[in-house]
DNA sequence: TCAGAAGCTGACCAAATGGTCATGGCATAT
DNA sequence: ATATGCCATGACCATTTGGTCAGCTTCTGA
């Protein structure tokens, strides 16, 4: 169910967190959204020891207070960011069988995962910042929930390797491989940027990427471009 | 010469930084040293912010204030070490020749990158944290040094494709990919060794990811394995 | 032997940190 | 009107932050 533990400590009483019956009040869920979007680009810029309730409110336009008020304390706030992006991150993990043609799963698992790059490039680089710290929020759901859906989708590669649609390559490192250079667009935009010169990416651009990453990635496992 | 520009304020008188003739005391440099090191995992591990002189100082079990003067100022102490992280970067940044043999080429470019993540991988995520950050300190580098150094790479890739040596792939999301796939086992060890269940990365791991990448990659681009 | 420099560090500072709380505003239901 | 409950926030707190400095020890050269 994804969910994110805490390394140490238990957790307070969040008075915004417990579900409010139903009917929020819009000024609420106004503020809510405010405080998470602008606490999702704090957190991704500073990381979470960097990041400050003061620049999160100021950047929501709320004064300090209210943040505390809305999200009981900033390792609550961390955790439901985390808990969002584990929830976008898993609705892209869906079911294959080894029935399915491996260049359209392999495909669309390139084109949604960069999607997911590109539509929360803030929550990506949230989610690496954790990971690059050691992930003390989530090593949980990495060796766990995570580490299954990998080990059961490289089953179906090994199958496929085995029944000649791709090379025998090892699924796993596959699989990492897909997760890096599609990551690498929203975690080091700044690099991306500075090195095409560019001050932003196009939505061409990141067709173009997409299809660069399809066409390398697919060929490299010798996998036929499309099934007949 | 990989020269890291601060993005405000000029900097402060550092004692310790002033090239001190020679001879430096062999004291002197071994706690240079411990700081350095220590200043670098956890810089990596909770970014500029969210690092604290005296977790730093602790790590190298020196008071605080021997830290500051030795370094002068965390600021001081930041830029060495990205200066450090970008001296090692750019010795890997060899220079190639349109008459080189791509696949050799690649695959030393393939494996040297890889190395630099496997022995230092703190200064790894150091940097990645800098980037994820919006490389307020390095801007300047990676549009100027880097990206002529990506772009005269890019004309060589270019011209093998015309000569037919290599598919007519954009060499420029080439070299991301490369980076990317690389870079991904130090910044994201966590998750590496969260889901492969390992605790940590063996050589003969890091030379099965090597050869896998090199596999994939060339393959992918239609550059045959190797020349004659 | 001794003066001066270099190495080192505890005490201290203003500023910022995450968090608490008493209070005030403002609707609706009585 | 008046009471009730949620919404909102300024004032405040202990702790930690990066940085300074006076004064200590240790080394070095004459």
């Amino acid at each position: 169910m994804t969910e994110v533990n805490a390394p140490s400590g238990q957790g307070a009483k969040e008075p915004g967190a417990k579900e409010k019956s139903e009917a929020n009040g819009m000024i609420r869920q106004h503020n809510e959204q405010a405080i998470l979007a602008a606490a999702e680009r704090v957190f991704a810029l500073y990381g979470y020891r960097g990041a400050s309730l003061q620049a999160i409110a100021d950047r929501a336009g709320l004064p300090k207070s209210n943040v505390l008020y809305y999200m009981g304390s900033k390792r609550g706030l961390y955790v439901r960011l985390l808990e969002r992006m584990m929830e976008r991150w898993n609705a892209l993990l869906d079911d294959i069988s080894v029935e399915d043609d491996p260049a359209e799963v392999l495909e669309a698992f390139i084109r949604s995962k960069m999607q997911l790059s590109r539509r929360h490039p803030e929550g990506s680089r949230l989610f690496a910042a954790e990971i690059l710290g050691g992930a003390p929020f989530l090593q949980e759901y990495l060796s766990g929930e995570l580490r299954d859906w990998v080990q059961s989708r490289a089953a179906v590669f090994r199958e496929w390797a085995e029944r000649g649609l791709m090379d025998p390559v090892d699924p796993i490192l596959l699989i990492f491989l897909i997760w890096s250079s599609t990551q690498h667009y929203a975690d080091f935009e700044a690099q991306v940027l500075g090195i095409t010169g560019r001050d932003e990416l196009s939505d061409s651009d990141v067709e173009e990427i997409t299809a660069f990453l399809t066409r390398v990635i697919l060929k490299g496992c010798g996998i036929r471009p499309r099934h007949a």
